[in-house]
DNA sequence: AAAAGAAGTGAACCATGTTTCACTTCTTTA
DNA sequence: TAAAGAAGTGAAACATGGTTCACTTCTTTT
């Protein structure tokens, strides 16, 4: 008998799923969730599209994992500014305007991943993304509620308000693409926003 | 020669052009835009596939004239709301409770109309719709800037920010369908949220 | 180098759903 | 009531795109 897979092999296959991964996340980018089909990612990663379903069992299972890649880069980003030193408005503010900054850069991703419906499950997905987002504004929102610089409400409401005002301002009528604001003018004008939905400032 | 249309005709025509825009309003309520097929409609409406494109160019003109009734009747309540005496705070909380509470009643409805992403040209119909929205509440806060109980702000602005932070908490992962809130709590904390985020009351 | 198992291939299959069109049925007019 | 135009019908043609599978190619082991 022979031929077992080895070390060596493992990591090219492993390199293929990666690439699926990464092609089919460009088209998101670029088109949103309705551009990604069997076809057009196996096409943009240079395999067949038989060979896509050596990787992922099926469509849903294949986006949900662009999904998720997509997700995490983003919201690191965010939790990396949260976490950093210093009072919990200025915090708020910039974690505001990372969020609004990338999103603005990359809009097509952003409004795939905030907006754009797909199927059932990965649907299911969106609302763990949008959970995600949410709970990552929880704890400094409750650490500033506990330390009285916020006035009392549900962290958890005030994390989804500012989710979604940030994220209907990226896609809804005053995108940036659509219309006359200007982007550091929307930042600003949804820094304020923000900073006083929750209380923050004056 | 003989038969030109008759109003009596006519009127028949309407009905049934109405009767499948109802049908399909009905569709949407209860299973999304996705449940919307022109099979669908036509026997909810108990006629044919082919009479369907008698009354609509195509299955996109249907989904967007649906879009627009089911539109039209949440946007009247509201903007009767508005449209009241009183201070603006306390109309801005009535609102707030009219666009909750009927948005929670028909949740479907009301995600397919906010959120359910179906194809480029309804996404347009969309866009409008949130705009229609937002346009719903500028008066009203320009009224309020201008007579100084809200502080300066964009009035667009903050009607979107408004419209996307109740929007995502009806849809996201507060919804009441998925989460231990309870629909009066949910929505207490939302008009609070809202009051704060254009500065009405302290 | 030969055997065996894994990975890759892509044409064919299948499901879903939109659109068309030749035909039937209904209304009106003369 | 006969002629003609309009409305209604639904089976069939199309379109899209996910999934399968018999086959080929590549790796590893002996």
């Amino acid at each position: 008998m022979a031929y077992r897979p080895t070390p060596n092999t493992e990591a090219r296959k492993a390199q293929i799923r990666a690439r699926l991964l990464k092609e089919g996340l460009a088209l998101v980018s670029q088109g949103g969730f309705k551009t990604v089909t069997i076809g057009s990612v196996a096409k943009a990663a240079e395999v067949a599209t038989g060979t896509v379903y050596r990787h992922f069992t099926s469509k849903t299972h294949l986006c949900t994992e662009i999904f998720q890649l997509g997700t995490e880069r983003e919201v690191s980003k965010v939790r990396d500014t949260l976490a950093q030193e210093g009072d919990i408005a200025t915090l708020l503010e910039s974690a505001t305007r990372v969020f609004m900054g990338r999103a603005i850069k990359g809009r097509t991703l952003a409004y795939a991943m905030i907006a754009e419906a797909v199927d059932e499950e990965l649907d299911e997905e969106r609302r763990r993304y949008r959970e995600i987002w949410a709970d990552t504004y929880v704890p400094i929102l409750q650490r500033g509620i506990d330390s009285g610089v916020l006035p009392a409400q549900s962290a958890a409401l005030s994390a989804v308000g500012l989710v979604g005002a940030m994220a209907e301002t990226l896609v809804g009528p005053l995108s940036p693409s659509t219309r006359h604001f200007d982007v550091s003018q929307l930042t600003d004008a949804m820094v304020a926003f923000c900073l006083r939905a929750v209380g923050a400032k004056s």
